[in-house]
DNA sequence: AAAAAACTGAACTGAACAGTTTATATTCAT
DNA sequence: ATGAATATAAACTGTTCAGTTCAGTTTTTT
């Protein structure tokens, strides 16, 4: 029996992935060919069909992966963390760096522009990713709540507008092409500036 | 000489525009193929190929016309207000209302598909859109500084966090078709919940 | 070594769809 | 009424691309 992988699901499931990934992050979904895919997975077409159904589940598991990386980073940081102030600043970050990635705009690009053809893959998508960062989030700020550091009425509409004071401009203009990267004191400005503001609203 | 419409580009010239506007807004760029729109504009395919030298430039046009007349209601709307709260009320229920809107919606969405191919997609959108209300906005924070109602060290930012509060959670769940309609009730929570927070922080 | 499973490459199918062309018809200004 | 501009239907072109098929090869398992 072979231990390391489990779920063996043939020899070149991986580098179906990684190519897919890949192909699909520089050209999206629409503008990536299965072809080019197989080419760049080094995989003949048949492989690749073996074992995706069709183009929109392949995409659906890269994404998935790709969110789910990003959500299980964003649990460990958030937990390490001292005071408020600091863990919203290493939530914020963890956060505004996914999203100013190539990969992070890029999925965000075709799942906005997917989902209403294939509203299961806007589902997905939140699930595995919003929707996880989300809870996390809210946990944390109920615990700042229970310790008294925060005074917190509308605990839903909180947890909504932390993520949201995090995109401050920048995330409109990447997700149209506006601009293709942001610097690092330009991050640091905007989280800052959102730490602060929820802060003020919301610290006791 | 023909007063009422001095460029009369032709007789079906809107007819294909609203017929473009319809099927755009139904099945977003890719989806909408062009037979689609002339039937529905009632127009054979070589007119609106004698208007509009391609499809991609046809969808421009359209999403141009949802942007600014969006652009000019905000303008009108802001500066018949009397004191900070409520103009800003009023500011965010105008931007809330159009994101939220079938119209809103779908030009987002269309725009952040295609803006990664035709990158003066974006560009176009972005200038007739959000840099527009972006601009009113500014100013009329700035004048709230002058006035002394205001106290901003970061004017840009602010500018910029104001409308992203305006967003909490609801235009991310419509853009990816998590829900397809906001609730009024909580339209205004979202807004008071802006308001409130951007008070908090920017009041003097 | 034999059997089974995974993989290959290349050709093929079928459908969708943007944009063109053509020959004809309607509208409108003068 | 006539000529220019505008519009039409329908067939056609050319391309792109997802997904299939298959005969043959390589790898893994037993």
């Amino acid at each position: 029996m072979n231990v390391p992988t489990a779920i063996k699901q043939g020899r070149k499931w991986d580098q179906v992935l990684e190519g897919a990934r890949t192909i699909f992050m520089r050209d999206g979904f629409e503008g990536a060919s299965v072809d080019d895919i197989v080419r760049e997975a080094c995989v003949s077409k048949a492989t690749l069909y073996s074992y995706f159904p069709d183009k929109r589940l392949l995409f659906l598991e890269v994404a998935k992966i790709e969110c789910e990386a990003q959500s299980k980073a964003a649990i460990t940081s958030i937990e390490s963390s001292g005071d408020i102030r600091e863990g919203l600043t290493m939530a914020a970050g963890r956060m505004v760096r996914f999203f100013t990635s190539q990969v992070g705009v890029q999925v965000y690009r075709i799942v906005v522009a997917e989902s209403q053809r294939f509203p299961e893959v806007g589902r997905e998508f939140y699930a595995s990713g919003p929707a996880v960062v989300r809870d996390i989030l809210r946990k944390y700020l109920q615990k700042g709540i229970d310790d008294g550091q925060l005074k917190i009425d509308d605990l839903e509409l909180a947890t909504d507008q932390f993520p949201e004071l995090c995109k401050a401009g920048i995330h409109l203009q990447l997700a149209i092409g506006l601009r293709d990267s942001v610097s690092d004191e330009e991050i640091d400005r905007v989280i800052a500036g959102a730490v602060d503001m929820f802060l003020c609203k919301y610290r006791v």
